[in-house]
DNA sequence: ACGCCCGCCTGTAAGC
DNA sequence: TGCTTACAGGCGGGCG
């Protein structure tokens, strides 16, 4: 599941390998996949385009072309993206690959079809307001925001208008980190709270993007070449239900919050 | 207008 | 052991 720091080493790893080189040719095949505009049209952009720049919108990559269009893809839950030899196996689910000026090919693999790619002019390349790693919030800025509205501090850390690229893994460690409960509404948090929150975003996802991202068990996030991330390793409550809380050893809970799995400490996030 | 919920999908794993 | 069921969850759209 693909969050802000495993997409932002994706962008990392596609500056280092991927810009610069040409487009030779595109081939689409999922039915999915190109939904926004005909899948052709798509080709026809890419096919002779040079990649000039790897960038990141909330949970989009953006791979800008020297024609000026911007190729904008989406891994949504378990779209990986994938540098290959030609001669390599096609893994099932690939449902889109560029084949790159310099012989290596790029493949969009997607199991359940949730990904997406498209190619829009720049002005139509989505954007949010603030991003915890190129446009963190200011603290003051993040109190007025958080003053302003009635609901739980998670739905507020997941929605990408207000912060993008904060899903339900780092939502539940950094409200952990702030120790904070994560049904407390935006409203009621304290100037200290609101401080510890503050903090916790930046630190867990620093943490994570140094860390190149986490890989659960399901291995649905892997990066350019296929190698896992290693944050999972210092995850402090997701997917821990049951064993000790890191901080207090009160163990771990799990509970449905809005049709998602909440893990977190009952004694110490309040 | 804001907050919340559903549907989209398939692979994996728990449960009977 | 084999089948069924629950679950994983980002995001757009729709509902109250």
């Amino acid at each position: 599941m693909p969050e802000l720091p495993e997409v932002e080493t994706l962008r990392r790893d596609l500056a280092a390998h991927v810009v610069g080189r040409r487009v030779e040719s595109a081939v689409v095949t999922g039915a999915r996949t190109v939904r926004r505009q005909d899948p052709e049209s798509l080709v026809e952009s890419l096919t002779g385009a040079r990649i000039v720049a790897a960038g990141r919108a909330g949970k989009y990559l953006t791979l800008t072309l020297d024609e000026g269009d911007v190729l904008v893809i989406h891994l949504r839950m378990s779209g990986q993206l994938r540098l290959h030899d030609p001669v390599d196996g096609i893994a099932p689910h690939t449902h889109a690959v560029l084949t790159l000026d310099d012989g290596h090919e790029l493949r969009f693999v997607d199991p359940r079809t949730f990904g997406e790619l498209f190619v829009v002019p720049p002005q139509d390349v989505p954007a949010f307001s603030y991003d915890p790693v190129s446009a963190p919030v200011p603290r003051a800025r993040l109190a007025a925001l958080l003053a302003g509205r009635r609901l739980a501090v998670k739905g507020f850390l997941m929605d990408a208008r207000f912060m993008a690229g904060i899903g339900n893994i780092y939502s539940d460690e950094i409200l952990h980190r702030a120790r904070i409960a994560h049904h407390r509404r935006t409203d009621t948090l304290t100037g200290h709270e609101v401080g510890r929150l503050w903090r916790a975003v930046g630190e867990v996802i620093d943490e994570a993007v140094e860390l190149r991202g986490s890989s659960l068990s399901d291995a649905q996030y892997v990066d350019l070449f296929g190698r896992p991330g290693s944050f999972q390793g210092s995850h402090r409550v997701y997917a821990r239900e049951g064993r000790p809380c890191p901080r207090c050893a009160t163990l771990i809970r799990r509970s449905p919050f809005q049709q998602r799995s909440t893990f977190y400490c009952p004694r110490c996030q309040r």
